[in-house]
RNA sequence: GCGUCGGUGGCAGAGUGGUCAAUUGCAAUUGGCUGUAAACCAAUCGCCUUCGGGCUACGGGGGUUCGAAUCCCUCCCGGCGCA
């Protein structure tokens, strides 16, 4: 029998770090993160991770594994997370993924299997300055089936083809491989109205805390502009703020906004999940509940 | 008060007699997603519709014209200059 795995999604402001340590705490387990921004360190307020204290000593692991300059990857990631995986259930304990990251969780929970093939910036550089139409009919002459379900449009999209094409002379079918797990999903969510305003007091918090500073002094430390306009929105909107190219005034409202919409766009992506289990409002003892039965 | 420039869809901002329900960007809504995924792409975006079309719209009112967001008059509002 397959192994059980606990995954918690959701979106932003939904509370999944906090349901995640409790439990843990219950069923004795670790914690492992599927976020994008988390897995950098020195991004702490601005991807909100959680903090030591709030950790109470539960473990944390894919935290702060990468250079904020250097570029992290959904393979990386589920090869990182299900060594992580193993570890814990060599231990003994419940592994615990939790993150809002779809792309991430799908990739690994799914048992996707992604084509070997590094990112390589000289090809990309090379092909970023093609248009798209450019773009898609040097795909449809090296891999025509590739080509024919791509999204023509999507330069991002047609760059890696091209790049895995030019690597391995076609682009592999996706395949999802068979799972090594046996994850129960839950999803954590609320109405509309109260996401809102969780993400707004969130926010705020985050702000408060410091946010700003601890991105300056990232840039002061050798990450250029530049890069935090890859690290994320909150991050590229508070280097224009901290750049002077925006005001305090319109800082708040711009980070809602994008805050707000990534979380829209976090829904969109896991409601296509079938197999995750709803909770919304999020209600601790009817989770516990659940994950008694789905656990045992 | 005189002069001058301007008032366009949620916002910014094009258009300056017909092809304009009105370019574009942002926002909004929906959808997609094969190693950047907090990224990236797409569709919709006045009202009604039997999807043919119909109706109301470019500050208000009036006029010129076959036809006006576009020209003229007048009123209201804003910026700037002079008093």
């Amino acid at each position: 029998m397959k192994k059980k795995v606990v995954v918690i999604v959701g979106q932003t402001s939904t509370g999944k770090s906090a349901l995640a340590i409790r439990v843990a705490k219950k069923f004795g387990g670790e914690i492992i993160i599927a976020d994008s921004r988390q897995i950098y360190k020195g991004l702490d307020l601005g991807s909100g991770k959680t903090t030591k204290d709030e950790m109470k000593g539960v473990p944390h692991h894919l935290q702060d594994i990468a250079d904020p300059m250097r570029h992290f990857s959904v393979f990386e990631y589920t090869k990182l997370a299900e060594e992580k995986i193993e570890e814990v259930l060599d231990r003994n304990k419940l592994p615990i993924i939790v993150g809002g990251t779809g792309f991430y969780v799908d990739a690994l929970t799914r048992g996707t299997v992604l084509p070997r093939v590094p990112p390589n910036s000289q090809l990309r550089k090379k092909l970023k300055k093609k248009s798209a139409a450019e773009l898609f009919a040097e795909l449809k002459r090296i891999d025509p089936a590739r080509a024919a379900t791509i999204d023509a449009k999507n330069k991002v999209r047609l760059v890696r083809a091209i790049e895995i094409a030019g690597a391995l002379g076609w682009v592999p079918k996706l395949r999802m491989g068979i799972p090594k797990f046996k994850f129960v999903k839950i999803g954590l969510t609320f109405p509309d109205r109260m996401l809102k305003k969780r993400i707004r007091a969130r926010l705020r918090q985050r702000l408060r805390k410091g946010m700003a500073v601890e991105l300056r002094r990232l840039h002061e430390e050798g990450v250029p502009w530049k890069r935090f306009e890859e690290l994320g929105f909150d991050q590229r909107f508070i280097a224009l703020y901290l750049q002077g190219k925006l005001t305090e005034k319109e800082i708040f409202p711009k980070l809602l906004q994008k805050n707000w919409q990534y979380a829209k766009r976090q829904f969109a992506w896991f409601k296509r999940d079938e197999e995750i289990k709803w909770f919304a409002p999020p209600q601790f003892p009817k989770i516990m509940d659940y994950l008694h039965e789905a656990l045992s």
